[in-house]
DNA sequence: TATAATAATGACCAATAAGTCATTTGTCAA
DNA sequence: TTGACAAATGACTTATTGGTCATTATTATA
């Protein structure tokens, strides 16, 4: 299984510079000094590669924001929201590289149902985000705000993602804090209202089930070293299969496992479930 | 010359649903109902076609950008600057759908340096808009301010471009305004600096000289039908060689051409260097 | 050490692309 | 009608791609 995140990571250097389809899986395989038969060991076909990077960084970045919003106290969250996406954009420039310049180019289907997926998970992240600290204040403008929020994380990011510019985070994420809190408390003349908001979007999908979560686990603990984060793993599947643990050490256990990068979502799917 | 016309419109469509990368130049000239060899006798390439179509679009949006700015009082400017935007989003969406989809998708180093070009007329305007607008109150933060226009530009014309909701324009234009109004009057953090544009951006190529604007306006004058447009050419290129009428007449044949499609980028090259 | 099972290889295939050019078709003046 | 010139054709070439699979190498097991 590790040559699979070998592949993915030599991979996304290589998407990064030229983009997906301007490499050949000849070069991937070359990039990786395997042959072309190894690659296909381990990917059904280039897309599937593709749709597994996307994936992954979305994943990541989802549930930080998902994280964030759900534990951090008000007068720091809008903040720390903004520090957290482009904290995260800067450390994985070469992921966030590739989504920028790939997002129009339709892949499977599979994967615009995931994206529009996680699309949603942070719209409704922001979402109740600004509901928290603005209330009842900006029921008429709110799908206007979450737009100009999203808005905000996009064009700012091309900065990190484009050029070679050292930027200072904290700067950036005080900027839009007080951008965001203008528009928030001023705007008078929304233009995206709820309806033209749902007009543009899928509804969001079902529930994610116990079944599939314990599937990605039991994935997951195949796929990692040992190390605290996979023995974590390891009870937290047991407690779902059979909850015998204390909300603390679940809670415990799932904080663990909350910076391991390939954790995240599972820590973001168990959280929703356990409603913690 | 007309034949070229016809491959770019059937092709822009083509781009537009499919992408570039996607779309095949067989499949171009069946559309067109050409030969495949009738394809080159028309452009060089594949690549220069697409050039040749951005380029279209950006020499529009840009010079009716810097019309709007430069021809409209103070009270409307703002207004109309959106306005105008969206107008042409809205009316070439198949343009703009493809400038969006293929912007990062680095094409020729010549389509690269004419973006950078067209950018920075672009913001040159908006800079001239927002010192005329704001005064000196803004001298801390107008690149900051800039930059959220640029982005506002950017992130409602997602909405045109691939939705098909109907969308009212005057309301998007209004909502903008208010929106930069209120960056503009509280803004106190800027992100964005002037050493920060600077560092992102190339410098402003050189003037364009009058045996250019003459060499461009030959070749509009040779592929158009006869129309008062191209009388209206006709003369001002005389002119151009030798100054015989008076600037009112000029300023009027320059109005007679500033809507057409292929007129547009002559009448900003012909107004910049007139002077008008 | 012998055997089975698994991992890895890279020559090969089919498909498709951009771009070329010998040939045909059309046009118009003499 | 003819012949010279330009416009248009589409079969063809060349190159590259994603993906396959018979074969070989490696590892684990008995």
């Amino acid at each position: 299984m590790v040559k699979k995140q070998l592949i993915m990571e030599k991979a996304l250097e290589l998407f990064a510079k030229q983009g997906f389809e301007a490499t050949s899986v000849q070069q991937i395989t070359e990039h990786c000094g395997i042959s072309k038969g190894a690659f296909y060991l381990s990917f059904k076909s280039k897309e599937e590669l593709i749709t597994a990077l996307i994936d992954d960084f979305m994943m990541q970045i989802t549930s930080d924001i998902d994280y964030i919003v759900r534990n951090t106290k008000d007068e720091d969250l809008l903040y720390e929201f903004y520090y957290a996406i482009y904290h995260s954009f800067h450390k994985h420039s070469d992921f966030a590289k590739v989504l920028l310049k790939e997002q129009s180019h339709a892949f499977s289907k599979e994967l615009i149902l995931k994206m529009q997926y996680y699309e949603k998970v942070i719209e409704n992240a922001i979402l109740s985000m600004i509901e928290r600290l603005y209330g009842d204040r900006i029921k008429e403008i709110k799908y206007d705000l979450i737009y100009c929020i999203k808005g905000f994380m996009n064009t700012y990011s091309q900065l990190f993602v484009f050029y070679n510019v050292p930027l200072d985070l904290k700067l950036l994420a005080e900027s839009l804090v007080e951008k965001t809190t203008l528009l928030a408390q001023h705007t008078t003349a929304p233009f995206v209202t709820q309806e033209l908001s749902q007009l543009v979007k899928q509804p969001m999908n079902e529930e994610v089930t116990k079944e599939q979560i314990l599937e990605i686990i039991v994935q997951k603990i195949d796929e990692m070293e040992e190390s605290i984060e996979k023995e974590s793993l390891i009870l937290l599947k047991q407690h779902l299969l059979e909850p015998t643990l204390s909300p603390a050490i679940v809670k415990g256990l799932l904080e663990n496992i909350r910076n391991h990068p390939h954790c995240k979502w599972i820590s973001y799917l168990l959280r929703r479930y356990f409603e913690i």
